[in-house]
RNA sequence: GGAGAGAUGGCCGAGAGGCUGAAGGCACCGGUUUGCUAAACCGGCAUACGUGGAAACGCGUAUCGAGGGUUCGAAUCCCUCUCUCUCCGCCA
């Protein structure tokens, strides 16, 4: 954990933020804890340096005394009391900085002033493309999916339980054309570099991209381990650099992975559930940027854009929708939602979430770069965003291209990835 | 899983209780000099926190894998953990 110290002058920025997340009656409390704490803690640093400084003095004065011969009785007397009271303060001070950190892990990030206050209802839609189906026109894709042979729910449940899912045939080939499609976008128009990481993480991870303390219930966690199945290749791959200092020409620094996600989905039973909607394991190209604090805006809205340039070459139609403050997920400081229509179902799908975090995810796991001129190491701005999820491209594959006959059309540039044109 | 060795600045590498934020070298940056390049020489070159300052920068504290301990004093001694390497076992 790097750097959470609260700055006496961003108190005001931080209430201002949660007001506009609708939280700040919950959230004050700690800011002003925090607060508090912040500046008991500077007097006790103050306190145990003045004491330390005195005690460095006095140990010269011994090593001189000694070298000349001297006796340094007296020294060693004050100096010992000295030391007696430098450790009581500092697990003091020690107390404080946990107490600190408590208080400010639990609050969230601050809204960037173009993100629209209030809840899920001011969401703002910015921008949609292509026309979808008329709503229930067609089959819905757990239906389809199954009759072609693509899906089978009933022997994911059997060998690990509800919400996993067993691909098979031409669906299981699915999932391996959709990996490499858009891997293969990614790394060659949009200039990412692959990466394959661990799946697994450990502690520091998760609280250095912000999914801890807060999330632990959401987690799957590998049992007496302290390792943690990740929710998202957020994770491991913003957290690759994670305490290291980065030179200025290597930003913007774009990465992009495939992994599996896991998601205990705690509490989220009986709604939206059905297919492939919401599922505990389910599979991702994630993409993850890192940039200057100067860029990290525009940054956003090129990660956006590259997320989109999979939808529109899938052919499916979708909208973007800009998450108001209140919906905004807790590390971002804002996110443009990826909605793709699923006419089966009858609804629009969140297929990706594309964020900027400013410093929130950097202050936590240490990621810095040197500025260009040789100046004070700097926190990045990182991002990131879904490039993008399966399941939910899988389902609106099957309903979108769905034929009268139950066959599914395959989107062109999947072909050579699938080997076929129709799924029937 | 068993046995052993190790972890020092961007890199290499000394140091083995006090005078070490840390020798020396390399890399890098600035300068001098030499037709250019190169070389030589001179200088600079970690991070964080606290504090003062408009700033430049100053002062203090901490940091030799991490955390504890011994001691007046720890890179140096002790304990725990993590990681790396070698050998053995097991294994996709």
């Amino acid at each position: 954990m790097h750097d959470l110290r609260m700055i006496r002058e961003q108190i005001d920025v931080l209430r201002d933020g949660m007001r506009r997340r609708g939280k700040l009656e919950t959230l004050a409390p700690f800011i002003d804890r925090a607060a508090e704490v912040d500046t008991e803690r500077r007097m006790m640093i103050q306190a145990v340096e003045e004491r330390k400084a005195s005690r460095n003095a006095m140990t010269q004065e011994v090593a001189k005394k000694k070298r000349a011969g001297e006796n340094a009785d007296d020294l060693l007397v004050q100096s010992r009391t000295l030391s007696e009271e430098i450790s009581k303060l500092e697990s003091e001070l020690s107390d404080l900085e946990a107490e600190l950190q408590r208080n400010m892990l639990v609050v969230p990030n601050v809204p960037l002033d173009d993100v629209p206050a209030g809840g899920e209802e001011s969401n703002k839609p910015v921008r949609s493309w292509g026309t979808p189906r008329e709503p229930l026109s067609v089959k819905p894709h757990w239906d389809v999916g199954v009759s072609l042979g693509l899906i089978d729910f009933e022997r994911g449940a059997k060998i690990s339980g509800s919400g996993f899912i067993v691909f098979r045939g031409k669906g299981a080939r699915l999932v391996r054309s959709l990996m490499n499609f858009m891997l293969d976008l990614h790394t060659g128009e949009h200039g990412y570099e692959e990466t394959w990481v661990p799946i697994v993480v450990n502690r520091a991870s998760m609280t250095g991209t912000s999914q801890l303390p807060k999330f632990e219930d959401d987690m799957y966690a590998i049992k007496d381990e302290e390792l943690f199945l990740i929710p998202t290749a957020e994770v491991p791959v913003t957290n690759l650099y994670a305490n290291e200092i980065l030179a200025a020409t290597d930003l913007p620094k774009a990465l992009t992975a495939y992994t599996p996600c896991f998601r205990r989905e705690a509490g989220a039973h009986g709604k939206d559930t059905r297919g492939l909607i919401r599922v505990h394991e389910f599979d991702k190209v994630e993409l993850v940027r890192y940039a200057t604090p100067e860029t990290s805006s525009d940054q956003l809205e090129l990660l956006t854009g590259h997320a989109e340039k999979v939808l529109q070459l899938l052919g499916l139609p979708y909208r973007v929708i800009l998450l108001a403050a209140g919906d905004t997920g807790f590390g971002s400081a804002k996110t443009y939602d990826l909605e793709v229509f699923a006419p089966g179902a009858g609804v629009w799908l969140e297929v990706s979430s594309c964020s900027v975090f400013g410093d929130f995810q950097s202050r936590r796991a240490g990621i810095r770069y040197r500025p260009a001129q040789g100046g004070k190491p700097r926190f990045v701005h990182t991002l990131n965003g879904s490039g993008v999820a399966f399941p939910r491209i899988i389902a609106a594959i099957l309903e979108h291209y769905q034929n009268p006959d139950g066959t599914v059309t395959v989107p062109e540039v999947l072909r050579p990835y699938l080997g076929t044109d129709r799924l029937s």
